[in-house]
RNA sequence: GCGGAAGUAGCUCAGCUGGUAGAGCACAACCUUGCCAAGGUUGGGGUCGCGGGUUCGAGUCCCGUUUUCCGCUCCA
């Protein structure tokens, strides 16, 4: 494990000094678990998203894309359960480490002097037999009075601190009632702290509460409330897919691990429309179409796990999970969730619209239900990093760090480099860029000697290194080398691209 | 969030008990060589993470803060 640490480190380092992931704002010292995509990145990127997009879109008929806005109507958040899940003031015990809910810690203690309130209610009642009138004891008994007047007031002051936001004040109250924690008795809490995963942001005027809208913490919603706009106009058939790729935003309390867990991210999903009863069939054919996914990246199936949830989320009745060991152990690299048709009769009940299929086949109307693929981009451009990372030692005794790179995701494809730098190789080796630029990421390199231009390459993950030489001057011939067993061949400049374009074919 | 460690040039690091920053590699230009990184010459680059404090003087000592890493915690 300290092994893999260590390559992770390296692996961190790598990515910053070749200009594949740089921190946010780093001249500022970095933003927390926030990064940018570098020159090289940023290539990577772009190719996985295209080949999952390729995958998902181009090769299924019944699948077709959209690009949801980032901002949504704050009620679909409602709707999906993100709003009251993700909105309650917690306060951690330093003592016993355990974490509660600030509110749920007032009202137990509330509950508690209820329970007193009570006990002496009960003793009264058998003391006075039936000429008891409880409303009345409970108006007048000072003792009960006061206790009666405690609950009120801390739970006027709580809710108050609760609407106005005030944190500081409702740890005051915590502190005031000397409410200990369960498990530790200590009344040792840290500051509370408002534990909401989505941000949220103002629209329009700032002085209206109701403008507060949010960034969207999942892309799946977007599809979900286009739904029946893309089923309409696409005159889609049951079953279909609407897939979709972008930004999402979690407000994470630990984000770490590089671009693992970060709070801005890039989702790359697809939701599965079926009909009810056929969800699982569904869930297990899509289980293997990503599975299948992956392994055609050319990364070994060792690298790659199912791990199947047993405890499900509200909405699932069936979920999974592709786990990829990363440097640091197997972790979610996408999720395969068996959604039901929670989302859709959600949206329809806080919509008023109806979100049904009318299935011809069967004749009648239905909520479809949902098989979703959902795979962050990131992790995917991590895990891809960390397989293809490597240092070797070559015969000689020296070392070299290569990028493995899948050919199809490999940021730039093709170097072309002039053994030397006149006898009109630098203009040959241009003519050869020219030719190979409108279809293929090139790179274009004289400086120093050939073998240093080779491992700069190396470096960056690029697949090909076209090399001019004196007798390319005389047979238009090059020697063609490859990145991971750095073999030479010549060939004919006319054969170029049918080589480069045989080796770069997807194995979808 | 809690606890621990660290932050000096693009990278890896040096800088002793405080005296106004250094190496190697990398980078740029030119010369030379030419098929698997270390030829020569010249040059650019750091307010030592940031902010305070102590001191005549702080990269060095103290406090705070921030970022990263590790462990715990968290991750509908």
């Amino acid at each position: 494990m300290a092994n893999h640490e260590e390559l992770f480190k390296k692996l961190i380092s790598h990515a910053k000094e070749y200009g594949f992931i740089f921190p946010s704002s780093e001249i500022y010292d970095g933003l927390s678990a926030v990064y940018d995509y570098a020159q090289y990145g940023v290539e990577l990127k772009n190719n996985i998203r295209q080949y999952w997009w390729k995958s998902m879109v181009q090769m299924n008929e019944n699948i077709v894309g959209i690009d949801s806005a980032i901002f949504m109507h704050p009620t679909v958040w409602k709707a999906s359960g993100h709003v009251d899940a993700f909105s309650d003031p917690m306060i951690d015990n330093k003592d016993s480490k355990k974490r509660y809910r600030a509110d749920v810690l007032i009202e137990d203690y509330c509950a508690k002097i209820e329970d007193k309130i009570n006990k002496e209610v009960e003793k009264a009642a058998k003391r006075f037999g039936d000429s008891f009138d409880e409303n009345q004891y409970r108006t007048t008994n000072p003792r009960v009075m006061e206790y009666q007047q405690k609950i009120d007031a801390t739970l006027h002051r709580m809710n108050d601190d609760l609407t106005n936001d005030n944190l500081a004040d409702l740890k005051k109250l915590i502190e005031e009632l000397e409410i200990a924690c369960p498990v530790s008795g200590s009344r040792n809490w840290t500051d509370i702290r408002q534990f909401n995963l989505m941000f949220s942001t103002k629209m329009g005027s700032v002085a209206d509460d109701s403008d507060t809208i949010y960034l969207r913490p999942e892309t799946a919603q977007g599809i979900f409330v286009n739904f029946l706009n893309v089923q309409k106009t696409g005159r889609m058939k049951i079953p279909f897919g609407i897939a979709q790729t972008g930004k999402a935003f979690r407000n994470e309390i630990v984000a770490r691990q590089f671009i693992f867990r970060m709070r801005e991210f890039e989702q790359m999903e697809m939701q599965f429309f079926v009909r009810p009863g056929e969800e699982l069939k569904w869930f297990e054919h899509w289980k293997k179409t990503r599975m299948d996914w992956h392994l055609s990246l050319g990364i070994p199936a060792t690298k790659y796990r199912f791990h199947d949830h047993e405890k499900l989320a509200h909405y699932a009745n069936a979920a999974t999970d592709i786990e990829f060991e990363f440097l640091f152990g197997f972790k979610e690299l996408e999720g395969i969730h068996s959604r039901t048709d929670f989302d859709l009769t959600k949206h329809q009940e806080f919509s008023g619209k109806k979100l049904q299929y009318f299935d011809p086949e069967l004749n009648e109307n239905y909520v479809p239900y949902v098989v979703e693929t959902s795979i962050g981009l990131d992790r995917t451009c991590l895990a891809v990093l960390s397989y293809a990372y490597n240092e070797e030692t070559l015969e000689d005794g020296s070392e070299r760090v290569v990028m493995k790179f899948p050919p199809i995701l490999a940021p730039y494809k093709v170097a072309v480099l002039p053994l030397v730098k006149k006898d009109g190789m630098p203009e040959k080796a241009r003519e050869i860029m020219d030719l190979l630029k409108p279809s293929y990421m090139c790179q274009y390199d004289e400086k120093d000697a050939i073998g240093r231009r080779y491992r700069r390459q190396d470096a960056i993950g690029t697949p090909f290194c076209v090399t001019v030489d004196t007798q390319t001057m005389e047979d238009n011939t090059v020697t063609i080398r490859y990145r991971d067993s750095m073999r030479q061949e010549r060939v004919k400049i006319d054969e170029l691209m049918g080589i480069i374009a045989k080796n770069l074919q997807a194995k979808l």
